[in-house]
Parts: C-alpha cells; sequence; structure tokens
DNA sequence: CCTCCACCGGAAAGCCGGGTCA
DNA sequence: TGACCCGGCTTTCCGGTGGAGG
C-alpha cells in the first residue's frame, strides 16, 4: 500500500486548508471592524448620554446587505454595556432581529422576556404585553437600547408597535429606553406614518457599500485567522472582492465565496485554494441557494412550480397564468389534493418570482388578455428531484407517462373554452 | 379611437391551529 | 370549560388595465 491511500495521509492533507473556518461564517462577529471607524464613532457619540442618565436618540441605521451594520451596532453595544458595568451605571442593549421576530406582538414578547418578564409566545392581548414590557422596564433607574434589526420586515405588518415604543418614554417615570432601528431598504420609511418617523429617526447613520479594496482588507484579515499559511494563491482574494463588489460590495458574498472556495478546495484534496475553486464557489451558492429555497416551500407551490416546468419541458418556455392553473388543477385531481383558487395561484406565482425561481413579467396580449408570462429561471432537473422529495407527491413519479397527455389535453381545453 | 379580453391585485372576511385566562 | 387572541393561509368580491383588433 503506498503512502498516498494512507487514510490518516489524506486526512492530515485534507486539514491543511482550514485553521478555523467560523471566522468566515455570518455569526462571527470580528474583534475590529475595517472602514468603520467614522461610523462606529458616530454611533458612539449619539448613545454617550445613556453613561449620564440621559435618554440618547432614537437612531436610524442604513445600508445595503454585508455593509456592516448589524456588526457595528453589536460592537458598539457591547462597547456601551462594558462601559456601563465600570461606571457602575444601568444600561442595557437588547437586540432583536426583526426577519426572525416579525410580528408586533413578538417583538414585545420576546422584549418582555428578556427583561425577565413571563410572557407567552402568543394568547395574550398585546396591548397587555406592552404593559408588562412597560412595567419591566420601568421597574428601575436604567437605560435600554432597544436594537430592531431589519426593522424594514417589522413594519411591513403596521406601525403599532413603532408608535408606542417610540413615545414609551413619555409613559416612564425611572427610565429611559432609546431605539436604534437597522434597515437594508430605504424606501420603507414609505409606509410609516410621519410622527413615527420623525420621532424614530433623530438621528441617522448611512454605511455606504465597501469598494473592492475595502472587501479585500476584510477578506486579508479574516483569511489570516481562518486559513493556514500559503493555502491562498495570490489572486484569490482579489477575485472574491471583486466579485463581491460588483454586487453592491456585499462583504458577507465576499465572505461566503472564500469559504465555500475553501470547502471545495478541501473536498478536492487540494492543499490550494484557487481562482478556479472560487468559480465553482460561485455557481455552488448559487445552486444552493435556489434548491434550499424550493426544498422549504409549501407543498401547493411546489406544485404549481411542478406544472411550470412539465409546460416547460413540453416545448411551452413561455406560459400563461391560466396555463400554469389548468395543468396545476389536473395534477390536484389526480393527486386529490384540495385545489386552490386561481386568485391565490396567481399569489404563488409572485412568490416564486421574488424568490427568482420563475421569472415572471406582465404583458398584454391586447384582444387576448393581460397575464403574466412565465418563464423557469433555473435548471429544471435539480429542481424537479427537490420537488420529488416531498411525500405528500411521491405520487408525481408514477405519472411521468401521462403528463404528456395532461399538457395537451388541459391546454387544449383552456384555450378551447375561450372560443 | 373605442372595446373588451384574461387576467392583476387590493380589501375584507373566514377558517384553522396554536395559545391563554378565569 | 368557553371566551378570547394571534398569525398564516385562503376564498370572495371586485374594480382596474395595456393594447390588438375592430
Amino acid at each position: 500500500m503506498s503512502m498516498d491511500s494512507n487514510i490518516f495521509e489524506r486526512m492530515m492533507r485534507k486539514n491543511r486548508i482550514f485553521k478555523n473556518r467560523d471566522v468566515l461564517r455570518h455569526s462571527y462577529t470580528p474583534e475590529n471592524l475595517p472602514h468603520r471607524r467614522k461610523q462606529i464613532e458616530t454611533l458612539a457619540s449619539f448613545l454617550l448620554p445613556a453613561l449620564n442618565g440621559e435618554t440618547p436618540s432614537n437612531i436610524l441605521v442604513y445600508g445595503k446587505t454585508g455593509t456592516g451594520k448589524t456588526a457595528t451596532v453589536k460592537y458598539v453595544g457591547k462597547q456601551l454595556e462594558e462601559a456601563g458595568r465600570n461606571l457602575k451605571v444601568n444600561c442595557y442593549v437588547h437586540y432583536l432581529n426583526c426577519e426572525i421576530i416579525d410580528t408586533q406582538y413578538r417583538v414585545l414578547a420576546t422584549l418582555a422576556k428578556a427583561l425577565g418578564r413571563n410572557v407567552p409566545m402568543t394568547g395574550w392581548p398585546t396591548d397587555q404585553v406592552y404593559e408588562e414590557v412597560k412595567n419591566a422596564i420601568d421597574e428601575k433607574d436604567q437605560t435600554i437600547i432597544i436594537v430592531l434589526d431589519e426593522i424594514d420586515k417589522l413594519v411591513r405588518k403596521g406601525d403599532e408597535v413603532l408608535y408606542n415604543l417610540s413615545r414609551i418614554n413619555s409613559e416612564l417615570k425611572n427610565a429611559r429606553v432609546s431605539i436604534i432601528g437597522i434597515s437594508n431598504d430605504l424606501k420603507f420609511k414609505n409606509f410609516l406614518d410621519p410622527r413615527v418617523i420623525s420621532s424614530l429617526s433623530e438621528e441617522e447613520i448611512v454605511f455606504p457599500p465597501y469598494n473592492a479594496e475595502q472587501l479585500q482588507d476584510i477578506l486579508i484579515q479574516r483569511a489570516e485567522l481562518a486559513f493556514y499559511e500559503g493555502v491562498l494563491d495570490e489572486d484569490v482574494i482579489p477575485y472574491c472582492a471583486a466579485l463581491a463588489a460588483q454586487e453592491h460590495g456585499d462583504a458577507r458574498k465576499a465572505l461566503d465565496l472564500l469559504r465555500v472556495s475553501g470547502e471545495i478546495a478541501e473536498m478536492e484534496n487540494s492543499d490550494k485554494i484557487t481562482r478556479e475553486h472560487v468559480k465553482a464557489a460561485v455557481r455552488k451558492i448559487e445552486a444552493d441557494h435556489v434548491i434550499e429555497a424550493v426544498r422549504t416551500l409549501p407543498t401547493q407551490t411546489k406544485l404549481v412550480l411542478y406544472s411550470i416546468i412539465l409546460l416547460h419541458e413540453n416545448g411551452k418556455r413561455k406560459s400563461t397564468t391560466g396555463e400554469v392553473y389548468a395543468v396545476y388543477r389536473s395534477l390536484c385531481k389526480r393527486l386529490s389534493l384540495d385545489i386552490l383558487t386561481q386568485r391565490r395561484v396567481s399569489d404563488l406565482l409572485s412568490e416564486l418570482d421574488m424568490l427568482g425561481i420563475i421569472n415572471s413579467i406582465i404583458i398584454s396580449k391586447g384582444r387576448y388578455g393581460r397575464t403574466r408570462e412565465i418563464q423557469l429561471d433555473v435548471p429544471a432537473k435539480p429542481i424537479k428531484d427537490v420537488i420529488l422529495d416531498d411525500y405528500r407527491l411521491e405520487a408525481l413519479k408514477k405519472m411521468e407517462k401521462s403528463f404528456r397527455s395532461i399538457i395537451t389535453l388541459e391546454v387544449f381545453d383552456y384555450t378551447n373554452q375561450k372560443f
């Protein structure tokens, strides 16, 4: 047996790439944030009053994804709490991500929990939870900073919470509250009550995208911690940075690219990461993203998507809502599933569009009406496989042979009805 | 220039499964 | 236990509309 096939030898070589891959993950908050000095200092100066027992202004933080908003706010928040401890001032930061905690009720309930109150995650009237939060905060002389990350996600569901929270100070005797809202959507203010806007955005901080050079600095800093020396080909970092810079200077994307490149190199038992690995990473990230999105779709939506794929495979590269619905309905009947209304299917199609799985535009065919023109935007094969993984749709596998006739029949019937 | 198709998409309301409370 | 509440999904109803064909 040659040395090369010794299992330990191979494993040793496998570990030659990553020293610590976690520093490339989203959850990692670095010790220092390159090119964000100005934002850190501004934010800190806004929060400074908290240490004197005064109320800091409410702050809105803007910037696209991967511009360091969350990392910066968390970093400054940590520093503030630390300073509070040293100076014996009650000063606490509560971080909420509104993408996960995405309703009025849940925001309040989570806050109440963080403040040590026992509130069920569902059940109570919202007002009552608000009272509970208010009382918990006012229990002692303290400053509470509430960070609402992805605040735009919350606004879509009504601004009552924001209205209440932004005026909570007038109802407090002992404590002070200030809110930091983080958003990557500059337009989200349009959905807000003007009063809420003015009170929420007493101060604003904008995070500009990173340029390619700055992204390189970030990557170099992380790569040092993540990889063993000499693993990276010299053009890998500039390449990752350039790719991410093309997409609105997204540092998260850049780090993903670097990590996945490393993982691919590791899998190939290569002891170097090359430009080719980065190219492969681009493809892998894209594909994984779509597959994962499809897998987590509700069954009905999968069936709608499947109908589009069937039409596509049978020579209809572009189909309309009506055609898709006809095929969908016939599949439902055969699977004896409930049939959704066309109105609902129309919404499901918009969702698929937003996920980037299909491409749909609304066109007018004049006399022949207005409809969506739907195209499949991703390779059909892997998507089909994922859909068939759904146990409620397993029966589709046995129907392969009748698909052709479903298509011709349904679409024919459907167009026939119209004339 | 008007019509009228085949849908779009907003609003409202219903249903359901999760939960609490007294 | 029954009276509530919440959120997600769905149905019902309906007014709106770009542009090919008359």
